[in-house]
DNA sequence: GGATAAACGAGACGGTACGTCCAGTCTTATA
DNA sequence: TATAAGACTGGACGTACCGTCTCGTTTATCC
């Protein structure tokens, strides 16, 4: 943020991350994974963070913008332990089977119940707040957005889906449905839903 | 609900409905709908739409469960101007014009910042209370679904669509792309991607 | 009262005694006695007292001022069981023995903790409402005082106080410091405490 | 109170007494005062003496026990203007003339306008609460009549009063007509009233 | 290695809103 | 027309958290 610097208005100063504690930037985020899954997000309080995690709250203040911060931070670090390697889609050169696979994995993830809270979670704050919405974007969805384009790009090499493919469309396509399916809950999240998605996309881009 | 007869455990005594205010009932759902827009969901308080309203707190508390069934049944009341005459799409015949005319529509009401808000609202309370979802799917998307089936049930006599496709799953074809891209705003919402949106799904469903 | 009558100004309009329910009077009355005794003054609720005598709220408020003023009835109704034959002392010719019954016993009533909820009640209801207060001293207190000064005034006459002793001192002097060790609960209350004041203020009176 | 320690029972933790705020301290104990005077007892809310200090009212509720006890600690605070030398009575020699002195000044006070108030929402509370009670017993009661008892015990072993005299029976002699009478109205507060009372309580206690 | 400055834990603070309770008024339907 | 029932506005209750603000207490460079 830097505002001293940029604006010399500053009033705020910032803090010198070079100093900050690990130990309780750790324990702040694991104390806010736990007391998703307990109480949900909705009922997510700063204080019972800062609790769990023997933190002041002044320390959360310092360094996150606001409750939404923290959880998407957690989930952050959780969803990635850390690791750098790039994400890769499996590519048997069947790309019908190869998004079966994925697709199948990801709506078991949507049905189970242990990610339905952290989901949730991350979704109520990303509806309201663009700015998180743009984080999640870069440092979630980005990556692995990527990972699945370049799978579609060697299928389209492959000459298996259309030259002129818009492949963002084509996540959208894919994705779409079962995010709004299950965000409503407005149907069952099987394998056969899976499959039946890939199917009507693989057609919808098809040459 | 009638907590009492069924299940002995009642405690809370029931208000009777004959003896509503209709008065007060207008006065908040209209206040609901005003301070949504002005402030937004997340700040919108009960306090706020009780003041509003001129209305004593324990009147809303009294007939509705939460802030959010107060905001949904506020937009419900507002969608349905109180006719009852069931929904119809245009049927010219062409299926693909008649889609296009009412994707382009729709991604244009997503689009209009006055719907921002209180559809922001409604997703995130939906997201959060599956009551509240299982209501809005009956009550407000249910209706609009349902023409928009008729529609596609007509295109498929005519031929235009295969026979064997699943009705529900075109829908959320159509819809899931467009909700997932607006509620997460990774991509622009114009005409182009509405008449996108109809010409993949068609293929898609291409007998 | 007779607003109306007196001042012409009147809106609220008078209820008629005479078609006043019996039934609702002495149901009130008495659940306004049972309450006090199970919660307390302080606690005690207009509300808590119609739901108790299968009363609706309106007709509690128009027959009665105040919380007080039921309260006050109450016991008022109770203390004289309805008889009006005019209370009258022991006067067996030795004003000494005679005081000391009757303070023996006042002090015992005061001790007693079933008349502690009470007296409390009406005293807190007293302090902050002179129109009670004169209602009590008029209602209550009055005729006891009476039936206390005739018992004085005929020792007057035997000789036994002083012929120009204030009777209404006497009175205070007799029942003032019991009222007061018993209000800030500063000492015990005992038949030698009720025999001591008799004795300190007969030697005050003598002549 | 460390209620923890000695009861194992404890869940409310303890605030810490020395971070307490004076500044804070201070403002809700002039607003009380303040209010008691303006509004009277009966009307005083936590919520207003909070306003009114510019507090939190979680402040208040950190520090008090209830409003009883706010308004016990405004009048404690006012009557000894943090002053700590002993309380002491005139003594001339003259029993009679310094405890006219002496009453003459209470009786004005009892009927100061200004005192009405506080001594009002005093006893009230003191009425119903018996721990208030006590406390008043030893905070304000307490050490005056301490120094009543010093005058009464000189008197004594002057041979003004009986040597065998119960000098809190006198107290109460004194004090406790004058303080039924006040409450409940019955009569004029003078200096003869005082007078009188002093003659009948030195007659009473004559050796 | 001792000084010193930042981040830290703790938690009190002024506030806002919560959800509940009750006051006192108003409305409806019995009797 | 008085009543029982109970919905209404209004306002205080006591609680929970917010985000800010001291407090000492570590901790981590810099002299």
């Amino acid at each position: 943020m830097a505002r001293a610097s940029l604006t010399g208005v500053s009033a705020a100063k910032e803090p010198n991350p070079a100093r900050r504690s690990q130990r309780s930037r750790r324990a702040v985020l694991e104390a806010a994974r736990e007391l998703v899954l307990e109480v949900g997000y909705a009922k997510l309080t700063i204080e019972a963070i800062a609790a769990r995690a023997g933190v002041g709250k002044q320390t959360i203040y310092r360094w996150w913008r606001s409750k939404g911060a923290v959880v998407f931070d957690a989930f952050l670090a959780l969803s990635r332990g850390g690791e750098e390697e790039p994400i890769a889609l499996p590519d048997t050169g069947d790309i019908e089977a190869d998004l079966k696979t994925v697709m199948r994995a990801t709506v078991a993830e949507f049905a189970d119940p242990r990610f339905e809270a952290p989901i949730r979670a991350l979704t109520t704050e990303i509806i309201n707040d663009p700015d998180l919405a743009a984080q999640y974007r870069e440092k979630l969805a980005g990556p692995v957005d990527e990972a699945k384009k370049a799978r579609l790009r060697s299928a389209r090499d492959a000459g298996q889906i259309a030259v002129d493919a818009d492949l963002d469309l084509a996540l959208e396509l894919l994705y779409g449905p079962l995010h709004q399916r299950w965000l409503h809950r407005s149907g069952p999240l099987t394998p056969e839903y899976a499959d039946a998605l890939v199917d009507l996309t693989l057609k919808a881009l098809r040459p």
